[in-house]
Formats: structure tokens, C-alpha cells, sequence
RNA sequence: GGCCCCGUCGUCUAGUGGCCUAGGACGCCGCCCUCUCAAGGCGGUAGCGCCGGUUCGAAUCCGGUCGGGGCUACCA
């Protein structure tokens, strides 16, 4: 599972590098063991190669976890430096002591001189007083008072470093210089960066990006919120179409413009004019620009992009499998790409190519077979049979003359006959899909519908 | 509770003291086109949270206020 908050950042991120001739570094920081499975990291590769971060373009991944020697080891030097004491606090006690449901550690174990052992974090003595500034490409200089940075755990009682001290530790050691975040980071900055100091180093340039909100303008999350960027991939929506609206969540190309190329994109976007207040992910404005995409697509392009939906690469068409039609698929693909919006919506569209029989919902059926439907279904079956040539202009002409004959215009009298064939209400042009589907086809489900919609005589 | 961040149409944004009668996009509404639905064309709806101040002049600067969010783990 890829986010898309993080699917953002990393984009920011490789674009800032390549701006400034530097490296994007991609590190899984994975330091928690049981909540990290080794085989993930093959689902973020791919979901950065499907936004067009292409392994290569980078360097990694890395492992954090695989520098535990090196975290380890400056822990173990901030412990004998007096940086760093060891606590046998729980979380109770701290709790107790803090006298309010938020916690907070005190420093109770600060000079108690406790050297490592069971049950024994050990802690970042932060300075009792100064402050400390942070130097920010989007929010300036947050400041934060010393004295109320809590000593943190850079080690657990088992000795393993925490994500706090492991990315200083990693950060310095691969030369990072610009670390490009989102904003729910900001306030663990101040701790890092007294790390960076401690550990002897200057502190690298942050830049903490507006966090990505839902709807109620809360943080996007895994439980509650439609997160996944593979989700969104399945559903259909292209990558350009994607790297585009969340390169445009906080920033904009210049001119009154926002589908640009990504040429552009790469080539305007400054991480300095990143909007500083949150952004919403609007679905529907993605399904607008994703459909904008979709339709600017060669059409050749498109029938290639419609492939996976189409034979079951992802998601499940309903028909049998020998019966897709690539041929057919394509004779109606034009008409099919300026009415989607994300590509898995292809399949109800020509779904009535490759099925047996049109399934009508009871509603499309119910509205479209009114009285006198059995009589025009029957009509058009009869002047189909008899038609010269099968084709779409043919078709419509002889249908507007079976309506005509009845008084109905050609919007009243395609609809039995659209429902008849497609088993739906709306769908492509109707006598160009007449025309793909082909005569026989037509006239037996024009003859079944007929039959299905005489009225029967009740008994009761 | 504490610390920090944020505040232009419903949403994403343009705007960096006069070019703003606040521009664009999505959405929504209407009209045109039309075999349904789309697409497309045209038009419309709607916003600088509030209060003070600075200034000849403020969406733009300052203060306050209100509102929203993030963090507050031996998670990352």
C-alpha cells in the first residue's frame, strides 16, 4: 500500500533533487520489525515506476533497519557522553506523574545515573533552556522552546534505536542535506535536529509540506480515507493524470492553466511556493482531469490502456474470455473515450459486445418497456431483417421511420431498442454499436425483448 | 491540557500595497449541439473568517480574535 500523501512527497522530493543536480534517496524506514514486512518495499518500487520515478532515477531503496550497527553505536556514544541517560519509567508511571492523559516525561531518571539494563530505555537529555529553529523552505523558522522538549527514547529497552535517532544517524551518514516532509513531522523536528548537533553535525534544510486532508479536512488515513495509490490505479486512473492533480495540491503552473506535461511541471514546480495550508484530495476533480487525460489519448493508446479490464489483468469482466472481441473493441473504442471518466468504467460500456445475452436491471427495463414497446421492438426487428446494407445510417433511418409511423421521435424510439440490445438506458451511440454487434445478434435480442415485453394477461 | 502549523469561491488555486469591479480549474445551474449518455461550445452561481491598526490606498503588512489541523508512544 502506497499513499498518496506519500506519493506526493516523493515526487516534491525526486523533482527538488533533480532541480538542484542532487539525489533523491529513497529510504524504507522500517525500524519497527513488526509492523514492516520486507516484501512491501516491492509495492512502493512499483508504485513510484508507475508515477514515472523509475528506479535508477534514485538511489536506494535502503533499509533502515540494516544500519542498526552504526544507530547503535551512536547511542551507545551519546550514553557516554552524558547525552543520553537510561530510564526504567513505564508508561504508567509517567502517566501518573504527568497528571493528565497526554503524558509527557518529566526527567524523572535524569540523574539517577541508571546504566543500561532490563527494562531500560534510554533517553535524549534535551537542553533545559535556548530555543531551537528550525530552518524551513515552506513555514520559515517554527521555534521551539528547549525546556519543553520532553527527553525522548532514541533506544528501547531491547536496544533497538527508535525512528528519531535512526534517521539522524542515517540522514547524516548519507550526506542529506534537504529532508522534504510532510507537515505531521514538524513538530519531531526540533528532536532531530538537537541529534544532528549532538551527534556533531549541522542540521540539514527542512521543508514540511501541508498534509493532504479528506473531505472533513482531517489528515488522510489508511482506516477511514480511500488512500492507496494502487486502488486508484486499478480503478483506472492514468499516472500522468495522477502525478498531475497531486503535483497541483498546493502549488500551481504558471498561467491559468493546471493540466500541463509533466515537462512543465518538472521545470515550474518550486518547493518555496508550496501553499502552507492543507490540501483536500478531491476525487471528483481527479475523475475530471483523469477523463480530460483519457481523452487526449491516441486512440490506439487508448484500446492498449483498456487491455487490463478488458481481459481480466484487473477485475473480473462479465463475460466468458473467448468472447471479447479485440476487433469489436475497437470499431467502438472512439465512442467509448470521451464517455469515461477512469478506464474501468470500459467494461458496462461494451460489456453487450461479448455477452451472451444484454442483462437489464429492472429499472432500464421497467422505464424503456412501456406499452406499444413489444410492437416497436417487433417493428424494427422486421425492418432490420429486411435492410440492404447493415449499417449505422441505415439503421437510424429505418428506426426513425418505424417511430415516425408511430409518433414517436427518435430519442422516444431508441430507448426499447437501446435497452433491448445493451441491456441499459444510456450507453454508446446506439446504431454504431447496432452495427458492430452485428444483424444477427440484433434481431434476436429485438425478438426476445418483444416477446419479454407483451403484456401478459394476468390470472389470478 | 501543552507545543507547533494554517485561514482567498463548496473544493484546488492565481494574487506578494494601486493592474482586483479578486482571475482560472473542478463541482453546480442554464442554453446550444444531439438517437441515450457523454464530449464540445456559450453563459451563470459563488470567495479574501472576524475586529482593530499601518497607509493616500490592503486579499496583500502588523496585532488581536475566532475557527481548523498536526503532534503529544520504548509508531514512523
Amino acid at each position: 500500500m502506497f499513499h498518496v500523501g506519500g506519493a506526493r512527497s516523493a515526487l516534491q522530493n525526486w523533482i527538488f533533487a533533480r532541480q538542484h543536480n542532487g539525489t533523491f534517496v529513497l529510504r524504507i524506514e522500517d525500524t519497527d520489525a513488526a509492523r514492516n514486512r520486507p516484501e512491501w518495499t516491492e509495492g512502493i518500487l512499483s508504485a513510484l515506476d508507475w508515477l514515472g520515478i523509475a528506479r535508477g532515477t534514485y538511489e536506494g531503496p535502503y533499509l533502515q533497519s540494516a544500519y542498526a550497527t552504526e544507530q547503535r553505536a551512536a547511542a551507545a556514544r551519546l550514553y557516554e557522553s552524558g547525552l543520553a541517560y537510561y530510564c526504567d519509567c513505564t508508561r504508567e508511571e509517567i502517566q501518573a506523574r504527568s497528571g493528565n492523559k497526554f503524558g509527557g516525561y518529566d526527567g524523572y531518571c535524569r540523574d539517577r545515573g541508571l546504566g543500561p539494563g532490563e527494562g531500560r530505555a534510554l533517553r535524549f537529555r534535551t537542553p533545559d533552556q535556548g530555543q531551537t529553529v528550525v530552518e524551513d523552505l515552506i513555514r520559515g523558522k517554527p521555534t521551539f522552546d528547549n525546556k519543553l522538549i520532553e527527553d525522548f527514547v532514541i533506544a528501547r529497552a531491547d536496544g533497538s534505536p527508535t525512528f528519531l535517532l535512526a534517521n539522524a544517524v542515517d540522514d547524516i551518514a548519507m550526506r542529506i542535506t534537504h529532508v522534504i516532509r510532510a507537515e505531521e513531522h514538524l513538530p519531531n523536528t526540533p528532536k532531530q535536529q538537537l541529534l544532528w548537533q549532538a551527534l556533531g553535525h549541522t542540521p540539514p534544510v527542512w521543508a514540511h509540506v501541508p498534509v493532504v486532508v479528506n473531505e472533513k479536512r482531517q489528515k488522510l488515513s489508511k482506516r477511514r480515507d480511500k488512500v492507496a495509490l494502487e486502488a486508484y490505479r486499478d480503478e483506472g486512473y492514468l499516472a500522468d493524470a495522477m502525478r498531475n492533480y497531486l503535483m497541483l495540491l498546493g502549488w500551481a503552473p504558471s498561467g491559468d492553466r493546471e493540466i500541463v506535461p509533466w515537462s512543465v511541471i518538472e521545470k515550474e514546480f518550486r518547493l518555496e511556493e508550496v501553499n502552507s495550508s492543507p490540501a483536500f484530495f478531491d476525487e471528483r476533480k481527479l475523475r475530471a482531469f483523469n477523463g480530460e487525460y483519457i481523452r487526449a489519448l491516441p486512440v490506439e493508446e487508448f484500446v492498449a490502456a483498456c487491455q487490463p479490464w478488458l481481459v481480466g489483468a484487473i477485475g473480473t469482466p462479465p463475460w466468458r474470455p473467448e468472447d471479447f472481441d479485440p476487433a469489436a473493441f475497437a470499431a467502438v473504442a472512439p465512442l467509448a473515450q470521451t464517455r469515461i471518466a477512469v478506464l474501468s468504467e470500459i467494461v458496462p460500456n461494451v460489456d453487450f459486445l461479448f455477452l451472451q445475452e444484454p442483462d437489464a436491471d429492472t429499472a432500464s427495463w421497467d422505464k424503456a418497456m412501456k406499452e406499444g414497446a413489444a410492437d416497436l421492438l417487433r417493428a424494427a426487428a422486421t425492418a432490420y431483417a429486411a435492410l440492404p446494407a447493415w449499417d449505422a445510417a441505415a439503421l437510424k433511418s429505418a428506426l426513425e421511420e418505424v417511430g415516425a409511423a408511430r409518433g414517436l421521435r427518435l430519442g422516444k424510439a431508441q430507448a426499447p431498442v437501446r435497452v433491448a440490445v445493451t441491456g441499459r438506458s444510456v450507453g454508446l451511440p446506439l446504431f454504431e454499436s447496432l452495427e458492430v454487434l452485428g444483424r444477427e445478434r440484433t434481431l434476436a435480442r429485438l425478438r426476445a425483448a418483444a416477446t419479454r415485453a407483451t403484456p401478459q394477461a394476468h390470472t389470478s
